[in-house]
DNA sequence: TATTGTTATACTCTATAACTATA
DNA sequence: TATAGTTATAGAGTATAACAATA
């Protein structure tokens, strides 16, 4: 095969990307924020605040939110639990199939969520080092590579 | 206070570059990638795959490791106990201190390291997307703001 | 019969407490 | 006495299996 420095050169720097995403993941950094922001609001685990920030104005089913988050029904049925109890969510059963219950976010769950979101969305230390240009660029690129990721409220 | 467009920008671009981050963080992308790269090389937990990946060629010490990795020493002990099960590090007394373990890589864990990495690394296809250009951008820029975390062998 | 959701249970990952050996 | 590491145990988070209600 013939030598091809452009693509090469692609390759490797896709791959110096993705290495510094791995690195920022194994710091902790965002799993920390994680934790910060379910102590923000009370929630038990991790993933009742995941479950928080999936649901929509359309309210999911249990079944809905189990497949978003890729886990089993019966765990998200122990997430709503806890949600519940802090009065964030409302479990209705859905009319036209009784089977069915709906997720529906209260204006206490709302409120809370933003709040999470506050905590969550603050950028840390390493970022603000940016210039204004760098910021944006790096905003654009990310914005690009994530587009097809599931968007966050 | 005055309106400085150019701070403002700058703000709310570091927030959406750190709103993908978080968006890349909860897509589970990386965390499954994690999960692939122990099952390559027969490892139960992603714990003992990060403490594989923490210790250099100046072998640490089992305080070390969990000093690296933010855990109590005793789920050290759980983690290089399946290392070494594996045989892919030696436990070894410190001559000069006795109390001490040095955790040593051997070259079964140096070849099972490095095809983990090679799993890890890879990047997803939302990344191969960029140009060459944007791809070194990117790069260039994650690699300012991820200066300060640890280093990935 | 198939699907939604729940309950009861078990497994995985990680931490705390008590212990041994060395300093 | 203090520190390094281990063992035994307990807790948090998540899944599996059996079940009830509805379709």
């Amino acid at each position: 095969m013939a030598y091809h420095p452009a693509m090469r050169s692609k390759d490797a720097s896709t791959r110096e990307a993705w290495r510094c995403v791995t690195r920022l993941f194994l710091s902790d950094e965002a799993h920390d924020r994680f934790h910060e922001a379910c102590a923000e609001i009370g929630l038990p685990h991790p993933g009742s605040l995941r479950a928080l920030l999936s649901i929509s104005s359309d309210p999911p089913s249990m079944r809905d939110l189990a497949d978003a988050m890729h886990c089993d029904a019966s765990y998200i049925t122990c997430l709503v639990d806890a949600l519940e109890g802090l009065g964030y969510v409302e479990r209705r059963v859905m009319p036209t199939d009784r089977r069915v219950k709906q997720v529906q976010l209260t204006a206490e769950g709302d409120a809370a969520r933003r709040r999470a979101l506050e905590v969550l969305l603050a950028p840390p230390d390493s970022l603000e080092q940016l210039t204004a240009t760098e910021a944006r660029t790096l905003a654009e690129l990310l914005a690009k590579v994530t587009a097809s990721y599931p968007p966050l409220p």
